[in-house]
DNA sequence: TTCTTGTTCAACCAAGTGGTTGACAACGAG
DNA sequence: CTCGTTGTCAACCACTTGGTTGAACAAGAA
């Protein structure tokens, strides 16, 4: 299984199954037989994906007689919102200041960071 | 491989490696040779992993003489983030939701919501 | 206690993944 | 043209994954 946690979650979230229960669970708990209703795979299928979320932190389960109430854990998303906003924000300002270069810059001279970043010094 | 857009996003970005390679492009565009030299793996491992980054619409690659420069292509992020916000959204909106009734609550009902949901009619 | 329901555990299987090595294609430099 | 550089393709391997079936466990119902 994956160390990291940031892995554990968006290898969870990579299977539409998975990704399903939690849009559902948002709705609210649920029990392991409600969640395998809508699918035809067999419960332990749905069982196993509910440890993958849990081992991902997405979902916690508690106990009520033989029921297993699952409960979406919503605040691990943040985990991943703020990787994700990281590198935009940071591309997305690289972009800009690339066409602040462009604007700026006499048209002979031809622009290829690439190049400049490959020179073996 | 993952059909859906999102299954492959998700699925890209659950490797460490991977998230690490996007993170360097975030900062410019890179060889691919220059992305594999921080990592002890062979450069067919790290051009496999960009074909990943490549299916999953993260990153591109267009041609310079032998080299192929790899781009990151970061609207693909939205798709994440639309599906993210909308179910921590629904599920924190559900939360404040649950707080108003307890706090609205005589306090001699016991609320038990799953129960409610898991009674056979 | 025994029966029934809800859930998990264990063993197994086919397919996928991340890595390797080796061959080869494409291209610029001598 | 030949040579070194850059990158991909193909075949292979160990391990993981998502599914199955069958047995077992937990707890209320009879």
């Amino acid at each position: 299984m994956a160390a990291d946690p940031l892995s554990r979650v968006f290898s969870a979230l990579a299977d539409p199954i998975r990704r399903d229960m939690v849009a559902r669970l948002a709705a609210g708990d649920a029990t392991v037989n409600q969640l395998a209703e809508p699918y035809d795979v067999t419960v332990q299928a749905v069982s196993k994906h509910l440890r993958v979320l849990e081992d991902a932190g997405l979902v916690s389960r508690t106990r009520d007689a033989q029921r297993r109430p699952v409960h979406l854990e919503a605040e691990v998303f943040d985990l991943m919102t703020k990787w994700i906003e990281r590198y935009r924000r940071q591309a997305e300002e690289r972009f800009r200041r690339l066409d602040d270069v462009l604007r700026d810059m006499p048209d002979e001279v031809a622009p290829n960071p690439l190049s400049a970043q490959g020179e073996s010094r």
